[in-house]
DNA sequence: TAGATTGTTAATCGATTAACAATC
DNA sequence: TAGATTGTTAATCGATTAACAATC
């Protein structure tokens, strides 16, 4: 059970995977093969089975996969059996909706703070968590188990935000600002460029007509 | 110039290109190499130098790229010279902020309407744009030219809203609704899962402590 | 011209798919 | 037991990197 070195593609497709197998157990579906959920999911049963050998053999030969006990594991190897304990910097907009945004806590994300330097949303009460002063972030980090810190302030502050963060003890950033942040190799991060996806959108949009064998697939992150 | 079956892999990182030319435009540098790319943007040279190749020699040989010309080429390539008109299914906070991200605007993504269900949303103004009820859809569609529809609805409605959209002729869907879309092959999607971000998050954060090797390098989209 | 750097072909590497023996 | 399906090894495919001749 001791996993390392997983290539990024594995890891990649494992939140769909948890996803797929999610809605399996809503609809009380108790075992699947690979051939079915192949067949949902259009990829292949041998990709399926390669993937989930990556961390051990959940499946048994002759049956297939029991959906629960799968769903569960993978859920573990995401760290999803854990609570997370997040913080929003940035108070506008995306911001707001992250804080707004309640399915995370299913999963066990917690949004435990959001700060800003605006005065004006200084105080604003989002969903019960007031939005605090970044005077304050250094001390919140120091006095409360903060595990993710999402950036959602403007390209430029960006950096300044994260080296703060950084220095504070933070260890995971989800950046959802358009730039590419210089992290040690201690902190994770994952990147959400909106703009980033809208252009290929719109390269797939343009080139649709042309050419429909590719671009139709639409394909995700 | 005539663009077929360029890999995924390749239009993926286009963006990229483009946001580090922006930036190398701000501060008006007139040249650069694939090598000086390279380093700044932690890929190789060569990746460089193959990728823009799918679309036409930009370079010259013994002096580089002109970066002014290669940024307009890609914007381009990627249809950011064309104006792409957008509504927004879902006026929740996601539909919200996405609508108030005026920052789109510059690489021609005009927010031109937003539509939802809710009689508590419906009417309200976003930065000049009033929120109009779901009934008026279908007519707003036909009425106007509208390419790129974002669906920021709830999952279990995230269906129906993409079939109407095919029916009513959109040929470009941004996704944010955690659901894979069924969509026909002539309709062209990018999804963005917030939640499978985080996952991946989540994951990198719990083995970054075993494996320091691969998690490091922060990855996006 | 000499030096630099592209465009492009060839080599390598990694990821996906196919096949099948193991086994429930 | 016979049938089904996994876990895993081998084959294929595609993407990345290296090398270098072309050329500005």
């Amino acid at each position: 059970m001791y996993e390392r070195g997983i290539s990024s593609a594995v890891i990649k497709r494992l939140p769909r995977y948890y996803r797929y197998l999610g809605e399996l157990l809503e609809k009380d579906v108790i075992r699947i093969s690979s051939k079915e959920l192949s067949v949902k999911m259009n990829v292949t049963a041998s990709q399926i089975r390669q993937d989930l050998n990556n961390f051990g053999g959940f499946g048994q030969q002759g049956y297939g996969y029991n959906v629960e006990y799968l769903y569960t594991e993978i859920g573990r190897i995401l760290g999803l059996d854990r609570q997370n304990h997040v913080i929003i910097i940035g108070a506008g907009n995306l911001g707001q909706a992250l804080a707004n945004y309640a399915d995370f806590e299913r999963r066990g994300f917690v949004v435990c703070a959001i700060f800003d330097v605006n005065p004006e949303v200084i105080g604003k009460d989002i969903r019960g968590i007031v939005v605090r002063s970044m005077e304050d972030l250094q001390s919140f980090i120091a006095e409360n188990k903060v595990d993710i810190a999402a950036i959602t302030v403007p390209r430029q502050n960006a950096a300044k935000v994260a080296a703060d963060l950084v220095q504070y003890g933070i260890k995971a950033i989800w950046n959802f600002a358009p730039t590419d942040l210089h992290l040690p190799p201690e902190v994770v991060s994952e990147n959400v460029h909106l703009a980033e996806s809208l252009m290929r959108l719109s390269y797939k949009l343009k080139n649709a007509s042309e050419d429909l064998s590719e671009a139709e697939r639409g394909d995700g992150d």
